[in-house]
DNA sequence: TTAAATTTTTAGACTCGCCTAAATTTTAAT
DNA sequence: ATTAAAATTTAGGCGAGTCTAAAAATTTAA
């Protein structure tokens, strides 16, 4: 069907689109370590196939083709995440370069089975959402914790960033999916917080903060 | 490491190779449904990178290191081909072309991880061994249905041709891996036997019995 | 043993995905 | 409104992997 090299264009594009807004160019690249050259001729081939608009100079979005397209391989690419954790004891922060490459096989039944193994998992480690097999999910509708004030409380939900070294630094302070969290305190001059969690207290800076998504207590 | 393209000649050359004779281009030509010029190409790269030794006009065999390589991509093959019978509900006819695709992910702990969820299985779904982590294994000593007499018997371990069409119809005939076989009788002039098992009795021909490979009862 | 048939390699070309360098367009700043 | 800076595209090229057609080597058959 699309080759590998088009479908991390395709998925690339979708993580980067924000409402109908055309995603630019050296963004694509920045975000694959590729050329903007490269970019703007893998665009011209999308467009080709019809699964991205291309406006030149100006940047692309994708057709309706295309986000179902995106939206199975992100749905591949988390089942196969989830997978990896649920049944291999992957860690959350190793699961990421294997998924890249799992999310490309292509055969329908195994991902339906893949599913059902796993019991029709609503999200993935890093608690992001796994489209169904006709591409809808929803988006849950959680609290980044950067907006909250002390008093607040909530379980991790979601992270923003997905990196090996910042799911680590979260292991370290025993912070994980699921964990109880409540904000303690709120330094106005650095954004930074001071949270609690039930084995500690923790200070975080405002770029943790940020990463980091709740879903509020009752 | 390797391309994708590298691991399937390298697998392509071990399963024509016999003993240390030469593999001839043509063959792996014929085996991978390319051009001969193509498998020229590819047979310099291999002596190039140490893989194979390449002998013009005569043929090519697996250096020790393409031996090595070869242990793990059939490892991999074998081991998600269980995988997909005995966790994804694929019948063993249905795994090949996904086991294509997922022999070539890379990952040592995926690998491992999956060996042991599947409880180190020693056979793949169609009766071939496993090779260990290391690349060992034991090639089991079965007997080729069709070299057997009147009376004896044996349970179906193997079988030669992993085709769909042919795999299905053994299914037909109620045939798996396991099935105790009885050979009832066998014709001289055609080399065709009847054979019986638990449900039924059933002529086949001699392509078939060359095909099945039995563990001796006793 | 010579000629014909077969096998294999070489030569040249193509697609895909990528790159660098140069040209062009857009955007931001004076 | 010009000009400088930044973003983007174009032009040209490269490696991997494949193909067709032609040349060369090997095998087989007469
Ligand atoms: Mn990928
Ligand atoms: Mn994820
Ligand atoms: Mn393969
Ligand atoms: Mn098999």
């Amino acid at each position: 069907m699309h080759s590998v090299s088009e479908e991390n264009y395709i998925k690339t594009i979708y993580h980067l689109q924000d409402g109908d807004a055309l995603v630019s160019t050296n963004e694509i690249a920045g975000r694959m370590n590729t050329k903007a050259s490269s970019v703007t001729d893998m665009l011209k081939k999308l467009a080709e196939k019809q699964l991205a608009e291309y406006v030149p100079y100006k940047g692309s979005r994708l057709t309706s083709a295309g986000l179902d397209c995106a939206m199975q391989i992100i749905r591949k690419h988390r089942l196969w995440e989830v997978f990896l954790v649920e049944k291999l004891n992957f860690s959350w922060d190793e699961v990421h370069e294997v998924a890249e490459q799992l999310e490309h096989i292509q055969s329908r039944k195994l991902i339906d089975q893949l599913d059902q193994l796993l019991d029709h998992p609503k999200y993935d480690p890093h608690g992001d959402p796994i489209p169904d097999a006709q591409g809808n999910y929803e988006q849950p509708k959680h609290t980044q914790l950067s907006q909250l004030k002390p008093q607040d409380s909530g379980v991790l939900a979601g992270v923003l960033d997905t990196s090996t070294r910042f799911l680590q630094y979260l292991d370290k302070h025993q912070i994980e999916l699921g964990t109880q969290i409540t904000i303690v305190d709120h330094e106005e001059f650095d954004g930074s917080f001071i949270i609690k969690t039930a084995q500690k207290s923790l200070p975080i800076s405002k770029t943790v903060a940020d990463q980091l998504y709740l879903k509020l207590n009752s």
